[in-house]
DNA sequence: TGTTATTGTAACAGTTTGTTACAATAATAC
DNA sequence: GTATTATTGTAACAAACTGTTACAATAACA
């Protein structure tokens, strides 16, 4: 979407009502997990990027796409985790409101204060890579640290615990490390990674062998920091 | 729904558009591992138990709603584990025959005949509290073990294999068991639940002593079955 | 050439898991 | 009663895994 900001909203013919979806998406700066966050204009609302279906593309096209436009980034690991149904989980007020601030039609977007189901994902990206890009209504996208959210709106705090808990159930399971770091990164980097995402400090020696044990790392050259001290390996993962 | 089966279906207006539910209720008899399969009259059409969501209920209760009315259990572990949301998942023509082999008017229920996004949940169950009853649309429900299911309708088989994936990921995390079987049981009954869902067979000692560490365990009196050996323990699970 | 900070690995202990062995014990046959 | 049979509960040992400590290797720099 290229139009200009103030043009029209999307249109109720072209999409599935009552559906859309939501996204987390991590990022890992070295030191901190951070994710996504959106500000409408002149509203102090503050939400996960999102977006809804049209009719004629895939749940997973859909999102691929809303995420995709959101950070430029074109290899995108998404993971689809719950779907969000409770009655209580619109706000027509707040939707008014970031529809009035931009100059919308409301009873032309009248579909969009409607009640929503919405099936959440989250991605998980190189935090190098991306150069977020606001939603048509908003007016910023910034990474924010998981300690130091904005309050957001509607359900989307929940969302994002739900999407933290299925992150740590599945970072081992699918070795999700590899999509939040470089490439190529030192055991360090891997380890500083788990910790942010689990909320917890790992032993290095028992952190190391565990990582080289599931003979999912391949060793490459060594990094030289400039530091006063031996070199570090890089490491890559064999799958990708 | 108390209604005749050949009453009118259900109505556009009480419903959210294009979203629907589907479950995988899983039952175990002491052997197998088996799921409750829908039969539409006279179309030879299987499907899983589904629904579709009240514009003022929540997802969870109509999926609760639905799966109690084809159950009669009240007290039911129930789990989402997808969104299943493809272009290729409806087919207008088996629900247009559905409806016409129900004599219901294509016209007035041409909202069915559209695309829906279903939310999935799978159901755990004590197979002897069971009595099945079929869909308003239905005439017959039946348990189908696993591996010898009928072919199913739509995306229902991708559906199924995705809930037992799911289901066996949880088994040991949440203590999923208990939902299977009677109160009481042997540790023999716990074996074959565990294996049947997991696909693989276990030690019996391992398996005892693994169970025992979990401390989830309550023994309770013996069980003389007749049989000439030793009887075994009775236990429960402590939570519930 | 030492000094410093960090990294890679080995060694040992403690814990968990896999395997084998064996005693305990219900029902039945004699 | 007593022996027989099948199954159950538990112990004992080995193998694998995890936690902890120790220490050598080594970049950069003084």
């Amino acid at each position: 979407m290229n139009t200009d900001k103030h043009s029209q909203g999307p249109k109720k013919k072209d999409y599935l009502s009552h559906i859309a979806f939501d996204s987390v998406i991590f990022g890992f700066n070295g030191k901190q997990l951070k994710i996504l966050v959106l500000e409408y204009q002149n509203t102090g609302l503050f939400a996960l990027p999102g977006g809804f279906v049209k009719r004629n593309e895939s749940l997973k096209d859909a999102v691929t796409k809303g995420v995709m436009e959101r950070t430029g980034i074109e290899d995108l690991y998404l993971e689809q985790f719950h779907t969000f149904g409770n009655l209580d989980r619109f706000d027509s007020k707040a939707m008014e409101r970031i529809l009035e601030m931009n100059g919308l039609d409301i009873k032309a977007h009248e579909w969009l204060l409607d009640r929503f189901i919405s099936i959440a994902y989250y991605a998980l990206i190189n935090f190098e890579e991306v150069n977020p890009i606001p939603d048509p209504l908003a007016d910023s996208i910034e990474w924010y640290s998981l300690d130091e959210l904005p309050p957001l709106m509607m359900d989307h705090e929940e969302i994002v615990q739900k999407a933290l808990e299925t992150l740590r159930e599945n970072l081992d399971k699918k070795l999700l490390g590899m999509n939040l770091l470089p490439t190529k990164f030192t055991m360090k980097e891997l380890q500083n990674a788990y910790e942010k995402i689990m909320g917890e400090t790992f032993k290095r020696t028992a952190f190391q062998r565990r990582m080289l044990a599931t003979k999912n790392l391949v060793r490459h050259e060594k990094l030289f920091t400039g530091g006063a001290h031996r070199a570090p390996y890089l490491y890559s993962f064999k799958i990708k």
